[in-house]
DNA sequence: CTAAGAATGGACCATGAAGTCCAATCAGGA
DNA sequence: TCCTGATTGGACTTCATGGTCCATTCTTAG
């Protein structure tokens, strides 16, 4: 699939083309997305979408899944690295935060396309699911550092754990959509967040 | 909109129309869910699609949604409308996930729809806002109860508990999907719950 | 019974979007 | 320089889909 001579030229038309088509579908959907709104935006030519992705649209669209997945974690470092002290998750709660906040809207970019292209296309929803697998093995590898310092209770669920947060995160984002305000997330991202607590600083209420 | 003659014939038709629509938007999203497909399955005709939703496809989706999130609350009942200790709560809990079930997949009619069409329809939007508001004031409601009868601590936000737990259908639902299983959807559940134990009574851990 | 109006059937149109094709450039190595 | 292959432009085709229209068949109130 990317077994493909491509010159320095080539890879960077075809990286315009796979952000662009991020930004669309984030903002207008899938279905909203055409091959002529990307090539538009992107100056580029109907030839050009297939040279670099002769799979079409279809294959497109898993490309931006892919990149936007690595998007996801690279936004999240280094704190997703980390997450040994509350301190840690703080500031990766702060940077996740701040990245939602700079898409210009309250969604997932994995995340919607998983509830967009679900049991449309199974090889998009190996993408998908993969982004997720390894996003949740970072913060469930943060659960246990805090349980082997001590901070959380060893009888607790390091996978569980990790899924309630990445629920959080998605149903916050859910709910903060048509809200158009962050407190949904930031509420549902502080409430999985608790039991991280060793000391429980106070409640952060409303 | 709705001021509409129609015989009883006239109603069933157009409700099936709006139950099979909604059914394939639920499988194949909006996009995936054409009007050939829903004429096919409701073995009507063009012609009756316009005739009982002159406002097209926009307008039969909106519909589906008000239907939707109406059957969403009716599902829920009639925990929904106790929620005032926490054995209602589980029954509520059980009842939720058992409505889930039923539907075949791990996916929220409304809030599929919800990011969806979020920036795409504006009075799909309010429709869908409606519905999540609706629901947001039973559960907050069912916590203010909590609160009166001295089970959830009085200084708790029953506004912020109630999104929270929303949240948490929301995201359990968004990482159920992909997964196909109701194991996420039941963590977070139960993490969204577990403010309104007035007695822990133990880790209910994997 | 009978007209008025609701309900239905289905051909037809317009449009937009995916995908194809080929010719024309451009870039870099021999 | 020249040639091969990457890159690009854009017209063209095909097809699905939303939407229109009108004729026909039922229903029902008077």
């Amino acid at each position: 699939m990317d077994d493909m001579k491509l010159t320095a030229r080539g890879r960077a038309t075809r990286q315009r083309i796979i952000e662009a088509t991020g930004e669309q579908i984030l903002a207008s959907g899938i279905g909203g997305t055409t091959l002529d709104t990307v090539r538009a935006a992107t100056l580029t030519s109907k030839s050009q979408l297939f040279h670099y992705f002769p799979g079409g649209k279809a294959e497109l669209v898993r490309e931006v899944a892919a990149w936007e997945g690595a998007q996801l974690l690279a936004a999240q470092q280094p704190h997703v690295d980390d997450l040994g002290s509350w301190e840690s998750w703080s500031a990766w709660r702060a940077a996740l935060v701040d990245y939602y906040l700079g898409l210009g809207r309250w969604a997932c970019p994995i995340g919607s396309l998983a509830t967009q292209a679900a049991a449309t296309d199974p090889e998009l929803e190996r993408v998908i699911a993969e982004s997720m697998g390894a996003w949740r093995d970072l913060l469930s590898a943060g659960v246990r550092k805090m349980q082997a310092s001590g901070d959380v209770d060893a009888s607790a669920d390091p996978e569980r754990i990790a899924m309630v947060i990445l629920t959080a995160v998605q149903g916050g984002l859910v709910m903060s959509q048509p809200l158009r305000s962050a407190w949904p997330l930031e509420a549902a991202l502080d409430s999985a967040l608790d039991p991280l607590h060793r000391v429980r600083v106070g409640s952060e209420g409303a």
